[in-house]
DNA sequence: TGGTAACAAACAATCGTTGTAAACTAGGTG
DNA sequence: CACCTAGTTTACAACGATTGTTTGTTACCA
């Protein structure tokens, strides 16, 4: 009913992908990394341990890894997607000053009223929920700058 | 209460810029234009007319009128934004196949419980909410290819 | 009649991502 | 083992969207 967020190795495997080293560290990296790391975040914590490590490899396996449901990729207006390895349905907060990206553990539209949607003819297969603001520190700081000086 | 969504050429005045003939004729086609433009579909309607337009000014202009409010720059990851001239809060369906952006009149989270959010001390200034799948034609053309031959 | 501030154009550069081709690797085959 | 092959990774060029820089224009005013 739920499939574990931690067996990325196996779901590669039972899709018929080989096990090479740098998928299993892209892997692990997944697993490890909290938050919502980017491609780029991935290959610096990948060329750390394997030198080699081709940024071209990054995409493909995250590519890969969505492709059969292990993840998703998500895009929050930041520049460059981001990997969601929740897959529980949530909404996140997004800070406009600094791009950090925070999950919100529910989801708003859970139990809205959707009937708007039926005269679309459009088939829903996800969706998501941001909010745009400020986070506390940024909110602090930039609130402080004003009234200095 | 409600700012008209026809008065982009005073927003521009009432901010103190000149009211220059490039910064007229983006005015006009984002009032004209259905949907959600990108910058690029600007330019190109911009070129029709005025030749000498240059695609860097479209991008300052956009960014001058969503910086006083007068409208929106929303990336729903079909690469590149969108100028969203619907001020009002409302959600947007995205189609996977073929990156079509329709409105959907209504905010799914009007009255969604968000008191989750307090804990996070982040001031929310605004929200985005999409639904993703396929449009009705997508919807048929990919079923159609399926199951043939 | 300059002087200057705001603005737009031309064009190079940047960022995130993708295409291409060459090199590598594990698993068979003889 | 020497060879073949499919799958994979790498190096690197190219791409689309956006931005920086520099230079040219324009309106307006002392
Ligand atoms: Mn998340
Ligand atoms: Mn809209
Ligand atoms: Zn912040
Ligand atoms: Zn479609």
């Amino acid at each position: 009913m739920k499939q574990p967020t931690g067996g990325l190795v196996e779901r590669l495997k039972d899709n018929g992908l080989k096990l090479t080293p740098q998928r299993h560290l892209i892997c692990q990296l997944i697993e490890t990394l909290p938050g919502h790391p980017t491609a780029e975040d991935l290959y610096e914590q990948a060329t750390a341990v394997m030198p080699s490590m081709s940024l071209k490899t990054v995409y493909s396996t995250l590519y890969e890894l969505a492709g059969m449901g292990a993840i998703r990729l998500v895009n929050v207006g930041t520049g460059g997607f981001r990997v969601e390895s929740h897959l529980e349905p949530h909404a996140h907060l997004v800070c406009r000053s600094c791009g950090q990206v925070t999950d919100v553990p529910v989801d708003p539209v859970a139990d809205a009223d959707l009937s708007v949607l039926e005269q679309f003819d459009f088939v829903v297969e996800q969706r998501e929920v941001i909010f745009r603001g400020l986070c506390r520190e940024c909110g602090l700081r930039l609130s402080g700058e004003g009234s200095g000086s």
